[in-house]
RNA sequence: UGGGGCGUAGCCAAGUGGUUAAGGCACCGGAUUUUGAUUCCGGCACUCCCAGGUUCGAAUCCUGGCGCCCCAGCCA
């Protein structure tokens, strides 16, 4: 019952937040933002991004804006819009008021593409992009100057006013910063700031633009407009802070954030980049941005993973700017920490063996109270029904086995949790050798009592035929075959480490009565098979219930399961 | 010598000239256990990409290598 709150380990965007903040830089105040495109749904990468923007305002007192960049209206919606808020809200902060679209700022990005135009800092370029693309070099070789470079700004204002108006075509032109094009960083050989994208409409500034402005345009300015102090960005943006930087040192704007920017998580055996997540969704590879097997907040939600365990697994994690592929096991070992302690224990049965007490009376049942969580006595408790005829799982019988396995074998006798123990005296079987049906006697003497005159190792659960509810249980495993499925180097792509196992559904399993009630995304560990949550496909009649994860088994080090699921 | 970044255990990651080189995950013991769970206790880098150098003292400073990542969208 660990009651005590990991603190945030410190970082070096947190050691620079500290020196600025003794400096008295921005007058000692403290201002993130998280900046998704709502072209998509959130992943555990964003998590990080998530939880190191709003995190670090909490802890110094600031504030964290939630900000839409939405300028390429082409890819975006309001769908991605309403799941990205519900995703931040989900794993725990609150943007208050401060929610704002870098398309609020769209009169003033207009502005500031003046103020450049009338220094002779932007151009209105007519190649188009595959002269653009030529006329920038190559990484080894200077860039050429547009020949439109040197329009005068009499020229350029009255072309920029035009392609604003409506009066050209998508792609005819496009305004460009007047830097370098000679500069050996590709971002500053005259990068373009607007494009032209007539007939799109925009999720909200609907009809009324037909210019957009580029990301190294927008972010600088929206920062500054909202009085960031440190923009936090990933790794492939270090090449572009030269341009933020340029951006607000050439415009009338007071303010001029310092970006920082740290690495993006890699997990291992999934893929985190919203294009390759888009593409598994489209192609039908999942079953959509909430399949359990994504790595988005939506799936991982509906998996069962807590908003807690998915915090503690950004601060273990840790943030730096070196490349870092993060095995799995870090964040089971964060849902089953959290679940451990607050997730109510139930008997399931997955893959049922049938059991017959022989010398339990026909007809007859008693009631069992059971303990909720066996550390924690405030978890209350629940009723359990005892019969003759039970379910067991066919892996905690054999016929004959090693003296390691402490489950049941023919002949032997084990613990019923919360129950009798039990020995197996006969094993029923079909015309094809298939085990159907074991015949068992009880010792009525061991209800919350140890047997006399012997031991008896091993416990396993159990359900009541007569009682036990029929479910589905849906089990997932990684999605991608190889841990760094972008680096495989075997063949293609991503797609070539699809692991077509990596959902199997489970019918006919059964469940112990008290879980009748149960609603969509409550979680339980199914005692000795791990935790598991209720699906949103759930209803009474039709239970579902997903695997959020096994729990640690050191007995399938000894005995690696066979494929047995 | 195109530019930018990174290199500490199997993985993540502290460390900022003097520490026995934190911590977590994983792993390996062992104790307790009506979950092969949990919990507990113990182990797990004579060495920080490599080679030189500076220094009484280097993971930390210098020099030279090597390796990996990012950049040539009118995407973000």
């Amino acid at each position: 019952m660990s009651e005590e709150k990991e603190t945030t380990p410190t970082n070096f965007i947190r050691h620079i937040i500290d020196a600025d903040v003794k400096a008295g830089k921005n007058e000692g105040r403290v201002a993130t933002r998280f900046p998704p495109e709502p072209n998509g749904y959130l992943h555990i990468g964003h998590a990080k991004s998530i939880c190191l923007n709003f995190g670090i305002a909490e802890d110094y007192q600031g504030t964290c804006n939630l900000r839409f960049d939405d300028t390429n209206p082409h890819k975006e919606n309001t769908e991605y819009i309403e799941a990205i808020k519900e995703d931040v809200r989900w794993l725990g902060y609150d943007w208050g008021q401060r929610l704002f679209f870098s398309s609020d700022y769209f009169d003033q990005l207009y502005g500031y593409a003046v103020e450049l135009i009338k220094a002779g800092k932007a151009y209105v370029c007519d190649l188009d992009a595959d002269a653009i693309r030529a006329y920038r070099g190559t990484l080894t070789e200077a860039g050429r100057a547009s020949p439109y470079r040197d329009r005068s700004v009499e020229d350029n204002l009255d072309l920029f006013a035009r392609m604003k108006a409506g009066e050209f075509e998508d792609g005819a032109r496009v305004l460009r910063a007047r830097i370098d094009m000679a500069a050996p960083n590709m971002n500053m050989r005259d990068p373009t700031l607007f494009r032209i994208r007539r007939g799109v409409v925009h999720h909200q500034t609907g009809e009324a633009w037909c210019i957009y402005p580029m990301y190294d345009f927008t972010h600088p300015i929206s920062d500054a407009i909202e009085g960031i102090t440190h923009s936090l960005c990933t790794l492939e943006f270090e090449d572009h802070r030269p341009l933020y930087d340029w951006v607000l040192d050439n415009i009338s704007i007071a303010c001029h954030p310092q970006q920082i920017e740290f690495s993006r998580l890699n997990l291992e055996h999934t893929v985190m980049s919203k294009r390759k997540l888009t593409e598994l969704v489209n192609d039908g590879r999942v079953q959509g941005w909430d399949d359990p097997r994504m790595p988005t907040l939506a799936g991982m939600r509906r998996r069962g993973y807590t908003p807690k365990s998915l915090r503690m697994f950004c601060d273990r994690i840790g943030v730096t700017k070196s490349d870092n592929v993060v095995e799995m096991g870090v964040l089971e070992a964060c849902v089953r920490e959290d679940l451990n302690d607050n997730a109510p224990r139930r008997m399931a049965v997955l893959r049922p063996l049938e059991v017959e007490i022989d010398n339990y009376p026909e007809g007859e049942g008693e009631v069992i109270e059971a303990a909720n969580h066996p550390q924690n006595e405030a978890m209350g408790s629940r009723q359990l029904s005892f019969s003759r005829r039970l379910y067991i799982d066919r892996n905690d019988f054999r016929e004959e086995a090693s003296k390691k396995f402490k489950r049941l074998v023919t002949g032997g006798e084990v613990r019923l949790r919360n129950a009798y123990v039990i020995r197996c005296d006969e094993v029923i079987k079909d015309a094809q050798g298939e085990i159907v049906k074991l015949r068992c006697s009880y010792d009525p003497k061991t209800l919350g009592a140890k047997p006399e005159g012997r031991k008896v190792k091993g416990v396993i659960h159990w359900v009541s035929q007569d009682h036990a509810l029929e479910a589905e249980v849906r089990l997932f495993d990684r999605l991608l075959h190889h841990p760094s499925p972008d680096t495989a180097t075997d063949g293609g792509g991503f797609k070539d480490q699809i692991n077509p196992e990596s959902l199997s559904s489970l019918r006919g399993c059964f469940l112990e009565a008290s879980l009748s009630g149960a609603q969509p995304g409550e979680v339980f560990q199914f005692e000795r098979e791990g935790y598991f949550c209720v699906d949103k496909d759930h209803s009474p009649a039709q239970p579902v219930f997903n695997r959020t994860v096994t729990l640690r088994d050191s007995w399938a080090k000894i005995d690696p399961p066979r494929k047995s699921q």
